[in-house]
DNA sequence: CATGGGATTGACT
DNA sequence: GTCAATCCCATGC
């Protein structure tokens, strides 16, 4: 992808990822669930502004943003929208293409279905670690290809997102129609 | 400086 | 269905 694709409406971008094809060491995976975050609503990590932990959040577009989620796992989004504005993509599953069994052995699980269908899950079986916060995506360890020949029309949901307290009224998450990897099935649809 | 709470997962009832 | 694990970091005294 070029710069140019983050640096749109946060929105707009986690809805394009569908499709698109997350790689890292060895494995990969087309992005089948997504959710958008902003600093002007209070679920982001930017809501209240810049911090050490959320520096790159605000920094340019197309850029990795790792968190610790609940003191355990690794949490991948794509930083969106200008430098200065608080905005990123949560990527949180993956239908596994490349690299099927490093991912199993990274997971210690066999189920195709098990392998990238949640946040955590899914930098587990690619090997991301929260070393490569602030990493680029263009030209950096973890890269995001554009949809392949046959998911150029995937057929996209809408609602609301997971694991939140705050601004749960939002429809910013975004799934493949029918997949059988997300996180959790999906609700409406576009 | 002490404390509380997650953008989750997996094990267990 | 319930619940503990585990660690920054943000917040408040």
């Amino acid at each position: 992808m070029k710069r140019a694709f983050y640096d749109r409406p946060v929105v707009d971008v986690a809805e394009d990822l569908i499709g698109c094809v997350l790689s890292h060491d060895g494995a990969a995976g087309v992005i089948v669930e997504t959710e958008a975050y902003h600093e002007s609503e209070p679920a982001s990590h930017s809501f209240i502004g810049p911090r050490p932990r959320t520096r790159v959040v605000f920094g340019p577009p197309g850029y990795a943003y790792l968190y610790r989620s609940y003191g355990i796992h690794a949490c991948l989004n794509a930083v969106c929208e200008p430098e200065g504005v608080g905005s990123a993509v949560l990527i949180r599953a993956l239908e596994p293409v490349d690299g099927i069994e490093l991912m199993r052995e990274r997971r210690g699980v066999e189920r195709l279905e098990n392998l990238c269908s949640g946040p955590g899950k899914l930098t587990q079986a690619l090997g991301i670690g929260l070393e490569l916060n602030g990493t680029d995506l263009l030209g950096g360890p973890i890269r995001i290809g554009p949809r392949t020949a046959g998911r150029r029309d995937v057929e996209i949901a809408v609602s609301r997102r997971i694991g939140i307290t705050k601004a749960i009224e939002l429809e910013w998450r975004f799934s493949a129609v029918g997949s059988r990897f997300l996180s959790r099935p999906a609700l409406s649809r576009v």
